[in-house]
DNA sequence: GGGACCAATTGACTTTTGTCAATGGTAATA
DNA sequence: TATTACCATTGACAAAAGTCAATTGGTCCC
């Protein structure tokens, strides 16, 4: 990471603040600048990620169904929000948790896969700025056109600033008109390295999106509203990393499917790591569909989703809520 | 780890203030309990490390002399700390960086292996506190007898209280009276298990020992001013783990050696991560000796001792202090 | 050299946080 | 049941941190 000689008092302020504990106007005092510059330094130590300040996510770990979930579906760790009230802003909460969580998870060296998708975005909007060192941050599929705010190659860079990684974008569009130009580009050099490169991720970061008419693949035009529907036909329930698949979790055989520039599932499974967040109610059915097809290993979901999985897993007794206190 | 279910508030209330951002009145609000409870929460929180505040490092590794250290001797991280007036206390500057360097290095899942010493005690004691999961901390040899402040299992303790990590003690002496019994002793299983799990260590934090009258191992009673006026005779100049090193870094062939419990140093060496931390000026042969015998691959040091580091690496020009703008 | 522009810095003020003695509740004990 | 001891909690005050308009200092261009 590159350092301005600016930076040297911001990181120095901080380290006598943070670190030692000194008061703003002792380091003032001692770097003889006044108190006001200090407060101005330290928030950009705190924006730069030269400071790092996390909460930990125990918390949402400790609540009895995450260890439901984990146990009736052997994922490795679930993460659960409250329900209620006492949260400031409900929508925000699972992106928040999910960019504690995913901080926690990325270390320096680390190569990240990260899809695309309203949930991703916002999870790189919300996390913190850390200064990883020899991070990669890599596409796990092909681009869109511009007219689209939540463009996966914005995620990809995004999360790559905040980790300050290098981040890896994938030079191709996600989706082709023809099988044959697909299976053309697919070999080009530049666009076999970057899918080579994904099963060789440490981490993975990706949401899963649905089918409905309103969805993420029709708004950005991925897809018309008539082939959604013959998809549905087919037995297309879910997308992961702009691919359909089935209420298996299986590679759904279509048109559309062909014509893609993505991850290859098996690349994306064989990432040792890989988390999955969840806001929306209506993603069950995909949601079932992701964990059949084996994913994820770490999850995210609302308390809500969470109870759903859980009636459909048939383990649900009716206990509710409340987190399960251990010893 | 376990949690209380008293944590749970302070828990909510680090998340609504750290990660949401909230202020205090706020959070006191959204719990029903008033401000000054929610002040005292975030305290605990912090202290539980529950929240965790760290400054980057990066400040020190950007001195000239850590990159010059680096390439001379073949390290790979050298962080050197500032001198001057600046530093609150010179003398914690040392242990406060190790242990910043050093909760920086520990990952979850990590088995530490943990020396003992004045060093090693006094960056236990500035630690903060983490809340890793799975974590071992071994001690990488046999304890001193009770009448002395810096015990071996004190410093593994210590360190594993405060990264919520499960410590393992040697159940043996440091020091045996005689050959025979120090072999026999290795050989019994609870002994014999300790030392073969110190090979499979991820991470090793330790510093290095002089043979002066007035060392360590003189005052905790290990070797007499007779046994150390003969052993330096033979050629020894440090201690690494309790065992004498001659000038070349090599364990010395001597009786006091032979009666130890402590770690085999290949054991050591093929620990990956090796911190080795030094504060005191007096400490430049025996970390010259440490060097060569490549018992560390990460080194902590003050600018001063670096400066001499570099004239024995016949390496040094005359470029003095501040660090290096790089780019 | 003068002036225009921009960013960094600061003093003065406001808001937020830290602290602590006083209070109230609870569990153990006589 | 009364008594004691012990925490957790709080209100009120003091201390510290955040903010912002005004000022300074620098650089670039004419």
């Amino acid at each position: 990471m590159a350092y301005r000689s600016a930076d040297q008092v911001v990181h120095k302020a901080a380290w006598l603040y943070y670190t030692h504990g000194l008061r703003q106007d002792e380091v003032a005092q001692r770097l003889n600048i006044s108190r006001a510059s200090v407060a101005l330094y330290l928030r950009r130590a705190r924006e730069a990620g030269i400071v790092n300040i996390s909460t930990s996510t125990h918390l949402f770990r400790s609540h009895m169904m995450a260890r439901r979930l984990e146990e009736a579906f052997g994922l490795d760790t679930v993460w659960v929000t409250e329900r209620g009230e006492l949260v400031p802003d409900p929508v925000a909460e699972i992106p928040t948790l999910a960019a504690s969580v995913f901080l926690e998870m990325v270390k320096n060296g680390d190569r990240v896969g990260v899809a695309w998708g309203h949930t991703v975005y916002a999870i790189a909007d919300t996390m913190a700025y850390a200064d990883r060192e020899n991070v990669t941050v890599v596409e796990l599929c092909g681009n869109l056109g511009s007219p689209y705010s939540y463009r996966p190659d914005q995620c990809t860079m995004e999360i790559a600033r905040r980790l300050n990684a290098n981040g890896l974008n994938f030079y191709a569009p996600l989706v082709l008109s023809t099988e044959a130009l697909a299976i053309g580009l697919r070999d080009e050099p530049v666009i076999r390295e970057q899918l080579n490169g994904i099963a060789s991720c440490d981490l993975a970061l990706f949401s899963v999106g649905t089918l409905a008419e309103d969805s993420h693949v029709i708004k950005c035009g991925a897809l018309s509203v008539e082939e959604l529907r013959a998809i549905k036909t087919m037995g297309g329930v879910g997308v992961i990393a702009g691919q359909v698949i089935d209420a298996e979790g299986a590679w759904l055989d279509c048109d559309y499917n062909r014509r893609i520039i993505s991850a290859d599932f098996d690349a994306i499974r064989s990432i040792p790591r890989r988390l999955m967040v969840v806001q929306e109610d209506e993603k069950l059915e995909p949601l079932l569909a992701a964990i059949k097809g084996r994913f994820f290993t770490h999850l995210v979901v609302t308390s809500r989703m969470a109870g759903r999985l859980l009636d459909h897993a048939g383990a649900r007794e009716d206990i509710e809520a409340s987190a399960a206190p251990i010893s």
